[in-house]
RNA sequence: GCCGGGAUGCCCGAGCGGCCAAAGGGAGCAGACUGUAAAUCUGCCGGCAAUGCCUUCGGAGGUUCGAAUCCUUCUCCCGGCACCA
């Protein structure tokens, strides 16, 4: 990461590093002309503190306000724990379950101490938006309500769709993207930021921003990350996604097990590579002059790398190497100790017990299907010797390794 | 308020008195294969020291030799209509 600047870089210069790997700038062209102000710039992004954990999908825009801070502008994290409390539209078109106050609590703390790592503290702004929100009265919200018409909200076009097939759209949902708007107006923000797929919302902050006397922020949106399956975008309600806070191996698995043609999209945005370097790397596969699973082992490293530095990623890769390539035992494997007396052991109990298995029933079909091991060796009978267990390693499957200790 | 539809395993969704631990798909797991935790193929996919037993089909009660399936009631969701000082 660059080095903290004291003077704004030139406008050309804020332009290069600001625009990599964004997918719209709106209006085209303001950037320039806010950047040329000489004024650090008020850029802000809304997190919904809905869910406990932080994607890289979701780091790809984090990314981008970093590098915003970098060049001295300041990053306005806005918390939705009022609208998280409220609810909001998924894009799934139903209506989300509201959160009670104490969960988001609970998601808006976590979530805040991995976006923090991810960001420079000294140009940071949280507000969370009950702040302003909270104290509203009426007034103020029809106030607010008049900033716009209902046939500018049926623009969206998850809105027009479900107006058309009588899919209902609580007043709620209209309602959002006003309060996402107003929060703009709180914290007079310059920039906004979003996934591409919020491009409608930012828009309407501009809209209110505009009604409240206000200049109407830029808007800016990154591309949505696909995840690991490679088909959908990277979310945590469909487990395909990889968390900032997993462990550099889980980081480098998960990564070697995206499809391939999901590489250059993820060397771009998720370890923010260069347009022009991905396409190169890209022609050297298609060439033959590179290997793919080569390439992806890159890419792996580069991205562990970043949240985890450049040694833990070679560590990673080693691990990677000895369970997978060479299908091996790792080092560092955990381990469970055998009851006094325990012997034959009954080796549903003990996976059980290990933590290997959620029942003793899967332990048994597991076996049966040959997915356990002693020392590498398949076994699949149900009660072992202890002696013969005691000092090996028990595995089930590729990835599920314990060592067995005596009482 | 009235009329109608619905709630099924992690998710979607079939079943509509016994053959139902419940079709099919997705997710997940395992085996084979592989540069790969990819793709593909195959198998598994409620629990239990287990040819059986126990718990599951929104909650409670009932009918029946037998209920996910029928009845009563409750809770919640959805659609339509009406009302709209």
């Amino acid at each position: 990461m660059a080095a903290l600047r004291l003077r704004f870089p030139s406008v050309d210069e804020q332009l290069d590093y600001l625009l990599r790997g964004v997918d719209t700038v709106l209006p085209e062209g303001e950037l320039a002309e806010r950047l040329a102000t000489d004024r650090p710039l008020r850029v802000k992004f809304g997190v919904d503190p809905t869910a406990p954990d932080v994607t890289l999908g979701w780091a790809v825009v984090f990314r981008l306000l970093r590098r915003f801070q970098e060049l001295g502008h300041t990053a306005v994290l806005i918390v939705g724990d009022f609208t998280a409390q409220v609810g909001d539209p998924s894009q799934k078109s139903e209506t989300r379950v509201r959160l009670d106050a104490e969960t988001v609590a609970g998601y808006a703390s976590t979530c805040l101490e991995m976006i923090r790592e991810l960001l420079v503290p000294e140009r940071l702004e949280v507000r969370p938006n009950s702040e302003w929100l909270a104290t509203m009265g009426m007034r103020d919200v029809l106030d607010l309500t008049a900033s716009l018409t209902v046939a500018q909200l049926l623009e969206r076009a998850d809105f027009k769709e479900r107006f058309t097939s009588n899919v209902p759209i609580s007043m709620i949902e209209f309602m959002y993207p006003l309060l996402q708007g107003y929060d703009s107006v709180a914290v007079e923000a310059d920039v906004e930021l979003g996934g591409a797929d919020q491009l409608w919302n930012l828009m309407m902050g501009r809209v209110i921003q505009e009604r409240y006397g206000q200049r109407p922020q830029l808007v800016m949106t990154v591309p949505l990350l696909v995840g690991t399956d490679g088909e959908k975008k990277m979310s945590q309600s469909f487990d395909n996604y990889i968390s900032v806070r997993d462990t550099a191996e889980e980081m480098f698995g998960k990564t070697m097990s995206i499809p391939d043609s999901a590489m250059g999209e993820w060397f771009e945005l998720a370890a923010g590579w260069r347009r022009s370097d991905v396409d190169a790397l890209l022609a050297e596969i298609a060439g033959g002059t590179r290997h793919p699973g080569e390439a992806k082992r890159l890419l792996a490293r580069e991205i562990v790398a970043i949240y985890h530095g450049e040694e833990a990623a070679h560590e990673a890769e080693h691990g990677f190497d000895t369970v997978f390539r060479d299908k091996r035992i790792p080092d560092g494997v955990p381990r469970v100790v055998l009851e006094p007396g325990e012997d034959p052991v009954f080796l549903p109990a003990l996976l059980q017990r290990a933590d290997l298995v959620e029942s003793r029933s899967e332990a048994r079909r597991l076996l049966k299907q040959g997915a356990v091991r002693i020392d590498g060796v398949r076994i699949d009978s149900e009660t072992v010797a202890a002696d013969i267990l005691i000092g090996q390693v028990l595995q089930v499957g590729k990835r599920r390794f314990v060592e067995v200790r005596a009482s």
